[in-house]
DNA sequence: CATGAATGAGACTTCATTCAT
DNA sequence: AATGAATGAAGTCTCATTCAT
């Protein structure tokens, strides 16, 4: 019993972090930075308030830690899913977004976006930060994956930069909506994600696609 | 002497509103909602703290005119933009884009969009206005181009609704950039709006376009 | 019509401070007078705020200019009404007190008691002027007519000061009464004012007890 | 040690409410609630003006906590003194006035009677529980000891609503000549309370009138 | 490590008072 | 004389942060 206790004990002091980081995510992602009371977050993890200043010394530190923790994993996940990929880049872009973007948007990491883009005007390191730890890995990724489709003939050759983000910012947009509309209005027909970055990515490989007007193989939507 | 004075009296009390939501509009996209000191949106407007209250009773009815100002007009423009125009549907989709989202972007009402986003869930009563009042009818005016385009032949029959969303969700999030990241790393090679909306528009198109691949007249980015 | 409105102009104007000495006695004894808003006063006038303070200087000036108002008068009547007198003092205590009183206890002024009770503390100007002007006066034509009494050996020797306060003071709480519990508990089986004074000068003019006069073992005051 | 401080930390904390009450009474007597400053309460009771929202929720739930703390005790004092009391009723009223009364008027309780009047109008909720647990209760403990002695033949055949109100009327005003006259004039050859809490009941008890017992020509109340 | 009582700076809001018209 | 828009000091209440236990 003892030891149990010691392990059981040791583990919950270990994911402390970890739980106080999801706490925080959530509540600020649902109220804002600022209107969040830190005596919530300490609420949701399950501590005292005064717990939480043993890990984080402030709020702002606990916000950076917050955005800090949810990207790294993410966008190697996604960079590794398109260095190991052998194949036409139309496929790859089709795996990359659809699988990449569905589980994050699935995640609680789809709420970062909400935060960041409310906070980095009162948090200017997080600019710093989020720009070359996330926009510019991603960008880099994408934008290897639509330059070689250029040079193997299968895209037009678009702007890369612009076709990024006409890739990207929507699903951008899908998880912000998500966390701000969706969350309060959920009784309405209401957009279904999953489906929607499908469609959006057949819409932009019709775009994108050198080849006369290739109707991808499944029907609009499925 | 004294009409003049009367007048100039005058005309200052009737700008009082208007002057107050502007600033509070510039204000409150910057720090956000919560963040924002009554003190700084009446400083910023020239008034002292009190006579804000002569006008809004508290913060939050402030917000909410706020929100409501900058919208019904934009939304009508483009809707009478829509209706009086004559030509195929690719053309109007395209000047409809270009004309209408490029001066809402270059108008401080693109913030109401941050606004907005970030703060429905605090204020349950925007989501249900901001649907009725702009999301609904913007997406009517869209998705009836679309849909007179597939009709006539000029697009494939594609899902209206994600269509319309493929189009609009990087012009709203170009706004979200335009005053979050935007506005705080200006040094850096960043988007051009203008030039990014017709490139998208562009992109699109020949994702929707039913002919086979008609490159854009104009190269892409022009 | 040109005369006409001159005269009714000079009598608004002449009226203008009994007005709002009115209107302020009424809020005063209402609200308090730190809880009355000078804009109430104003409204409940019919003039504007900035009118009030033609006539006022302060609130405060205000506050005893209201105090001050409502009681030279009434004093100097009770003193003419006892000086007047030829009868027994017993009569003349009753006439007095109901007659007296009861008018007082039926006009605004006796509001004026529960302001002067509330606000002496915060003003102690207020406590000399009522101690000059009202109480000792009062308590004078109260005394010398309990003193005639006992001389006429109509009354007992008691203790003439101790007797004016048992006469006087269930008044004054029924005036508290009427501008405190009276006017927000209108519904319950309530105090009448009038046959309660008429009572209570009954019972302290014959005792309750039944003996004769049974002077307690004590003397008056032991 | 350790436990010591354990021990005075609880106290305090156990105290804390109890020390808040008797601040807040004393503060509110003296300026009226309105005028109160919720940091002078917190002052006066030795802790910073955060401590106290941290056992009050707003001014107003201190006011009526206050008022709610010094009754029931006191009531179901005399109501006790009243029930356990075996000898004639005059010997009984005069124990309970002069016993009960002096004791009250002693105590910072006496202060709560300046406090409701001058508050019930603003605070309706505070004429419900006042009615409810001091006036019908001190009302029915009096006015079984005037009927008791009117069945006994001790008293005569007075109304006797009437009669406790001009035995207990006096009393009270003596409680708020305590908190406003008496607190800002104590150089004037001021009102002895003691004194005259028995001299009032005498004199009550006797009447004024030397004659045996001239009932007055109407009959009680006419 | 964990707690939660305590703090006090700072936010929103009110309102007495002023003054140009 | 009368108005009412404007002011800003001051009050209530919140909440991030500290610290003794």
């Amino acid at each position: 019993m003892n030891s149990l206790d010691t392990a059981h004990r040791r583990r919950r002091k270990d994911a402390r972090p970890q739980e106080l980081l999801e706490a925080a995510l959530a509540v600020f992602v649902e109220k804002g930075f600022s209107a969040t009371r830190i005596d919530e977050v300490a609420q949701r993890a399950g501590v005292s308030k005064g717990t939480l200043y043993l890990y984080y010394t402030s709020k702002e530190d606990l916000l950076k830690a917050v955005i800090a923790e949810h990207l790294s994993d993410r966008i190697a996940e996604g960079a590794a899913m398109a260095a190991g990929f052998a194949g036409d880049t139309t496929t790859l872009l089709r795996e990359l977004l659809v699988g990449w973007w569905s589980q994050l948007y699935d995640s609680p990491a789809s709420g970062v976006f909400k935060l960041v883009i409310t906070e980095v005007r009162n948090f200017p390191e997080i600019a710093e930060y989020y720009e070359r730890e996330v926009v510019s890995r991603a960008h880099e990724v994408l934008g290897g994956v639509v330059r070689l489709g250029i040079e193997r003939r299968e895209f037009r050759p678009v702007d890369v930069d612009a076709a990024v983000h006409s890739l990207i910012f929507p699903l951008i947009m899908l998880c912000l909506h998500k966390h701000s509309f969706g969350a309060c209005m959920p009784c309405r027909p209401d957009i279904d994600g999953h489906l929607f970055i499908r469609q959006h990515i057949n819409l932009l490989l019709d775009g994108l696609s050198e080849k006369a007007s290739p109707a991808p193989p499944t029907p609009q939507g499925s």
